[in-house]
DNA sequence: GTGAAAGCGCTAACAT
DNA sequence: ATGTTAGCGCTTTCAC
């Protein structure tokens, strides 16, 4: 078995009182201090947390609910802010709930039962149903990327439709009026304000939008491949296409591929995310790119910050929006 | 506060012993059963995994340790495996030790701390010297990829050599000789395999081994892209290259782009992993890919049956080897 | 500054 | 089958 603090009070002669001081910041005598430190080395003592979480209410563990671990968006998010999480000494227990609303609700089930500190949410129930138990806990709740109008909370989002705009307006300036785009599920957020980009932006060309352009996804690889192939036959006349998140921008691309499409001279696109991904493809690939590192470090920040101040949390609700960036590449042909 | 046993206990009239035993499968009177369930219904109560945790030492954790959540071959093991466990009660947590010796061993020391069950890690430090500590403590470590020689434990690899020797007689059927590779890091033994299963492949065409067609990398995308330029700007007449990991196919594809070469007019590749990926290259790309699914649930199986059969892990060490598999694209020429 | 003792919520041994 | 009780390892009054 491992050391505890009793076999250190034993060990040096004092109390157990005087140990917990040590551990916690308190005053310790000099002479004393070095005796706990021997002793601690010797026994190779190390404190028990689940001890700890147990008497003080509080785990040091943060709970993260995602839709697809497997998804690069996802994943930038987590290592960035796991990293944040734990250089303060909270543990992130991260589930992936395959975007679907029962599994997100048992996660955050599962999540509560273990008693965590705090939930990070890419929620998939855009109705929040799946928080309303635990929000009663009074422990704080952080969404990322989509916002939940039911739940008060805090949340960190990107301007999506602002984002979309750029990346239309890219297209006008290059002299394209037909351009298709690759949307999202209708009922999440994202989707919703990439759409509104899109609808603004021929809008404010004084252009109509014509339907048969407007192609509803699924944000995955499969979606985009699909999406890309029924724009292309619905539309003969369509000489662009914007595709909305980084699945479906890989899915566009392999269907541009598989069905032999020359970027940019039959088809200009600007794809969504993963800088990488788009070096990758010839040509370079232009892309709407989200501040991943920002977003982690916002999110994290306003949980630990929940977190220190305890109760009080009765301030304003934070919603943190921030700006996505256009990476121009060469998928983009002026005519 | 939350409703505790004690509450279910007064409520319902019924001793401590029999809550608990309700909740450990025990045998209850029917009549009790019902009143118990009224009482977890009405106070909303839910067990308290800590204190549990605390008097069972055990948590019900696992964690997890890895080079990089950022790579897709992680992801991908890190979400089927963290189905399996949590469909078994456990919860995980997961620590990206962004391939760096020092934040690998902290890692560990914070899951050791945090009582967590059992380890599940896929090595930087080759000398497993991150890991003897928690060894003591008796609880199961599993291996994922790459092995230790130093700890004796249970692991879940891929047998490399063969994956390399299989993509490099796809290279030799095809007529070519003069094949680079673009390998990792030269300690880590996935590396070594991969390297020595192009070596291998040579010597069974009775053909020498030129030292300048072999590059070592270091995994990474930009790694990736001054691997493959430095052979071609080395090896004129190189005709193929063979790339061993994900990452870094990924920079051979996007060096392959910045330098306008034609695959596979004027070099042949074959990359490793991602399917999605390779299929969005142009054109699709050939690839050695794991079976990451197989691997996943390999570990975790592993992990769950450790866990269960507690002490009398004296059993003999599990060292499964599971099968790469080849997925033929356009990538490589006939020659 | 330090020690004694209570108690966090649960399980398990023992008694009934 | 159920109740009583001790105790897991820690923190936290409260004395001294």
């Amino acid at each position: 078995m491992a050391a505890t603090m009793k076999d250190i009070a034993r060990r040096t002669g004092l109390g157990l009182a005087t140990i917990s001081s040590y551990f916690n910041g308190g005053n310790v005598r000099e002479k004393n201090r070095v005796k706990i430190e021997e002793a601690i080395e010797e026994l190779h003592y190390e404190v028990n947390e689940v001890a700890r979480g147990l008497k003080t209410n509080a785990t040091k563990t943060i709970g993260v609910v995602i839709p697809e671990l497997n998804n690069t968006f996802c994943a930038e998010i987590i290592t960035e802010m796991e990293d944040v999480l734990r250089s303060h000494g909270y543990a992130t227990i991260v589930c992936d709930c395959r975007t679907d609303k029962k599994l997100e609700r048992d996660a955050v089930e599962f999540l509560s039962r273990k008693r965590v500190d705090g939930i990070i949410n890419m929620p998939v129930d855009t109705e929040g149903n799946h928080l309303k138990k635990f929000q009663k806990t009074g422990k704080p709740i952080v969404l990322i990327d989509r916002k939940i109008q039911e739940i008060s909370c805090d949340s960190v989002l990107v301007d999506n439709e602002k984002a979309a705009e750029d990346a239309m307006r890219v297209f006008f300036q290059a002299g394209h009026r037909k351009i298709g785009i690759i949307g999202g599920p209708e009922e999440i957020s994202t989707a919703q304000e990439r759409l509104q980009g899109y609808r603004s932006a021929y809008e404010k060309e004084n252009l109509p939008v014509q339907e048969s352009l407007i192609y509803h996804g699924d944000y995955t690889i499969q979606g985009g491949v699909k999406g890309l192939e029924k724009l292309v036959a619905d539309n003969p006349d369509m000489t662009a296409v914007f595709v909305t998140n980084y699945e479906m921008t890989m899915g566009a691309v392999i269907g541009v591929n598989e069905l032999a499409l020359k970027i940019p001279e039959q088809l200009s696109m600007i794809g969504f995310d993963n800088l990488q991904f788009a070096r990758a493809c010839n040509p370079k690939l232009t892309i709407v790119a989200q501040p991943t590192p920002s977003i982690a470090r916002e999110v994290a920040g306003i949980m630990l910050k929940r977190l220190e101040e305890g109760d009080a949390g009765n301030t304003e609700r934070i919603a943190e929006k921030l700006d996505a960036e256009i990476i121009m590449g060469k998928s983009v042909r002026a005519i």
